[in-house]
RNA sequence: GCCCGGGUGGCGAAAUCGGCAGACGCAAAGGACUUAAAAUCCUUUUUCGCGCAAGCGGAGUGCGGGUUCAAGUCCCGCCCCGGGCACCA
């Protein structure tokens, strides 16, 4: 039933959320190896903002936050292995950070340039693709990010595009669907093939992608994005120069999918590759720079947006695609492209070949003539990981005015933060104002050279803590591959939504980089995902780095922790989003309070008690054993859980008047057990005043006896047409005719029944009885 | 536009494989205990109609159809809400 392997289980990722804690929990009771750690984001901006607020040290205030987070937890009761954990702004945990970037810089994965890149004014750093939400940044919902030129580091995680896709078919058992649907549109694989189309009257070949290079007949222009390096050759006077920059800033400025198609005829043509005519250079605010080759070939008879430009424009449209079974449409008549797949027609050689030949045939010849290639194309970009701030593991490169980017050597690292640095927000790494950080000689020839002065993005960090805190103390490697073949992959890891394509593709991609270093052999972190739901607070989401999380301490000052941890489970189904509303709270803590008086009043109890009062506490005793194992086993349903130890305890109060010294010691060991994964305070402390010893955590988990919670009569309701209309008390498995019988006795049947054929009865046993009348 | 979720009482929710809709809890109302309050305990609480009452009957899971002896659950067509991607060639 568990769909983890006897004997362990790895937690990841496991927050200051109850679930993961009490599965952790049960899983001891359940004689399993579990791991549960914590890992402690250094989460810089939050901390860097608070603490130039207070005028602190950065350093100092996110230790302090630490340190409170720690405390926090353990006053919420957590069970984590404390010997394990680890905290990413640990000098230790940069040294290793470092170590992965100069083995990516080695291989050719980490690599600078220019780009043009996701600037967020309020953070004063750049972000990647995958921290901008609605052209916004991530931690500021309101803020425009804005592009800027500038130099940064990348890793190359498109070299690992086609696995990261590929693997998500197999992670599709145990990750939820909507993650690895958004992975997957994230990364946006397009298979086609490039082709060049050479300039006229000059050297330079324009390439473009196509996902249709059956239509390439149909191609009556080329179209460069705005920003395409060629555009300032083939553009010459002043004012077209203008519209081009009119373009590009009016593109920045707006949302992408409501612009106006514009465009702005070069002047220039370019030779078409298949059939040798001249077709006419354009630039087009619609294509992007950053997908494919940043231009296109424009085949509007076949597609959409060339259809529309091209109309505009005056541009010819040739139809070269039919319906499989249908005419030829006529280009300069046609209402709307024909977008779909068919019979390639006015196309030389290739005309009568169906479209998925032709493609496959046509990108064959341009590669044998040398003017193109089968190409996939991926959305994903490389992954932009310099960061201006001051919080961050420092980029170890040492740029020598002779050697060009040199890594800081591995007996140098770690490169540390220096202290009393002045944060400026202002948009140059606070690092650079320090000489005695920056000035340094290059490791190769010893020529005076500066130091990089960007930090390494935080999520660097959080793409494999998991790994380390196996081996949390280790000196000599980032881990031990040993341990790490023990506990990997995770078996189930529990995160927020939120993460689907940040925190989830990124560490997706470090374990195949360290897979290919040759320090672990699996090839994805985690077999099992789960996304709790987002916690809300007036309709928007709570998060760690908004800074908006409700404190605990409040609650658990006036409740307990306890209470606050069932509050969470019981609100809501774990993946389920929840509103924070605390009008619900006062029941969790009178159930403990019912459990506690229960359980204490009856330690002393003596006597020989009620058969039938006894008979019914251990039949609703083991029904709840076999609820909320399953619940454990199955889906984590744990508001369900708490329902039916709710109804233990309400139960256990109508009979215990008539409980045998006997049956309320078995009742209340049991209860305390279940009770031990969700209130491990409450049922450690009942736990104890019971007479017993140690952690009630390593106890074994309750067995349930089927006998016992097997209930005498079968209740059974009776309808009539499909309506209910009575019940009825029979020993289980009663033949079919008998129950028919007594259910035809029944006076409200017989009501709904009399002077009425019956055309039918549907029996199904122990469960229901319908009779069709007419 | 494309891809995921979701829509059940005043509220959070339950119904796990097509078989009694609303478990459990909150809030509310009434009662017991109390000088009083808190705490605790008990009762009522989907809705409409009939009845003094125990009760009886009808309707009801976003909307409209369908399959079935039986639909919150399955199928078809819509509406609304949330999330992701979006001029991706």
């Amino acid at each position: 039933m568990l769909p983890y392997p006897s004997g362990k289980l790895h937690m990841g990722h496991v927050r200051n959320y109850a679930i993961g804690d009490a599965l952790a929990r049960y899983m001891w009771m359940r004689g399993f190896n579990v791991l549960h750690p914590m890992g402690w984001d250094a989460f810089g901006l939050p901390a860097e903002n608070a603490a130039l607020k207070a005028g602190r040290e950065p350093r100092e205030w996110t230790l302090t936050n630490i340190a409170h987070m720690k405390a926090q937890m353990q006053r919420l009761g957590f069970a984590i292995d404390w010997n394990r954990e680890i905290a990413t702004c640990d000098p230790e945990y940069y040294r290793w950070n470092q170590w992965f970037f100069v083995k990516m810089f080695e291989r050719g994965l980490a690599y600078r340039k220019e780009a043009l890149l996701n600037w967020c004014p309020e953070c004063g750093t750049v972000l990647a693709n995958e921290q901008v939400v609605n052209g916004c940044c991530w931690r500021h919902e309101t803020t425009p990010v804005e592009q800027r030129a500038m130099q940064q580091w990348f890793l190359k995680i498109t070299d690992y595009a086609g696995e990261l896709l590929d693997a998500l078919n197999d992670l599709e058992n145990g990750w939820p669907e909507r993650v690895v649907a958004m992975q997957r549109n994230w990364i946006g694989r397009s298979e086609g093939a490039e082709v060049d189309f050479p300039a006229t009257n000059s050297d330079e070949k324009i390439r473009v992608f196509t996902t249709r290079i059956d239509t390439i007949y149909g191609a009556t222009a080329l179209i460069l994005a705005p920003e395409h390096p060629l555009v300032a050759q083939l553009i010459t006077d002043d004012e077209s120069r203008l519209r081009v920059k009119e373009m590009i800033d009016a593109s920045a400025r707006q949302d992408p999918g409501s612009v106006e198609k514009v465009g702005l005829f070069t002047g220039k043509h370019a030779t078409h590759p298949f059939h040798g005519g001249q077709i006419p250079i354009w630039v087009g605010n619609f294509v992007l720079l950053g997908y494919g080759t940043g231009a296109i070939m424009a085949v509007p008879a076949h597609d959409e947006r060339d259809f529309e430009f091209c109309r505009a424009y005056g541009i010819p449209v040739v139809a070269v695609i039919r319906p499989q079974d249908g005419e030829l449409g006529d280009g300069a008549t046609m209402a709307e492209p024909f977008l779909e797949y068919g019979i390639v027609e006015n196309s030389g050689e290739w005309s009568g070949l169906p479209s998925a030949e032709a493609r496959r045939k046509m990108s064959a010849y341009a590669k044998a003539q040398g003017f193109g290639e089968p190409s996939i194309t991926y959305r994903i970009k490389d992954w932009g990981i310099s960061r201006q701030r001051y919080w961050g593991t420092p980029i170890p490169i040492i740029y020598c005015p002779k050697c060009g980017a040199v890594p800081v050597p591995e007996q140098d690292l770690p490169v540390l933060l220096p202290q009393n640095v002045k944060i400026t927000g202002k948009g140059r790494s606070p690092l650079e104002a320090v000489p005695e950080f920056m000035n340094v000689s290059c490791p190769q020839c010893g020529t005076a050279a500066k130091r990089e002065s960007d930090t390494m993005d935080t999520f660097i960090d959080s793409s494999w803590y998991f790994y380390r805190y196996c081996d949390p103390h280790n000196n000599t490697a980032p881990f031990d591959s040993n341990v790490i073949a023990y506990w990997f992959p995770i078996d189930q890891y529990i995160g927020g939504i939120t993460h689907a394509i940040l925190h989830l593709i990124y560490s997706r991609f470090w374990t195949k980089v360290m897979r290919d270093l040759g320090l672990v052999s699996n090839n994805e972190p985690a077999k099992n995902l789960f996304t709790q739901g987002m916690v809300l607070m007036g309709g928007t989401a709570m998060s760690k780095s908004k800074g908006n999380v409700v404190d605990p301490d409040v609650m658990v000052a006036r409740y307990g922790a306890d209470t606050c941890r069932l509050y969470t489970l019981f609100a809501a189904p774990p993946e389920k989003d929840m509103d924070w509303n605390e009008s619900s709270v006062d029941g969790q803590f009178r159930f403990l309070k019912r459990v506690y008086t229960f359980v204490t009043r009856n330690l002393d109890r003596a006597g020989e008690g009620d058969a039938d009062a006894g008979r019914k506490a251990l039949r609703k005793l083991h029904q709840t054993i076999r609820k909320v194992t399953n619940d454990f086993d199955s889906r984590w349903h744990f508001n369900t859980s708490i329902a039916s130890l709710m109804e233990l305890t309400n139960t256990l109060y109508q009979y215990e008047a008539g409980l045998s010294c006997v049956v309320a010691r078995e009742v209340c060991t049991n209860l305390i057990l279940m009770l031990a994964p969700f209130a491990p305070y409450t049922a450690q402390e009942l736990w104890i005043a019971s007479g017993n010893n140690g952690p009630v955590f390593r106890q074994p988990w309750p067995a349930i006896d089927p006998e016992l919670a097997k209930e005498d009569l079968a209740e059974i309701p009776v309808q009539v047409n499909g309506k209910l209309r009575a019940h009825l008390q029979a020993p289980f498995g009663t033949p079919n005719e008998d129950l028919q019988s007594l259910a035809l006795s029944l006076d409200k049947v017989k009501a709904f029944v009399d002077g009425k054929q019956i055309v039918k009865v549907i029996v199904v046993p122990d469960k229901l009885i319908n009779l069709v009348v007419k």
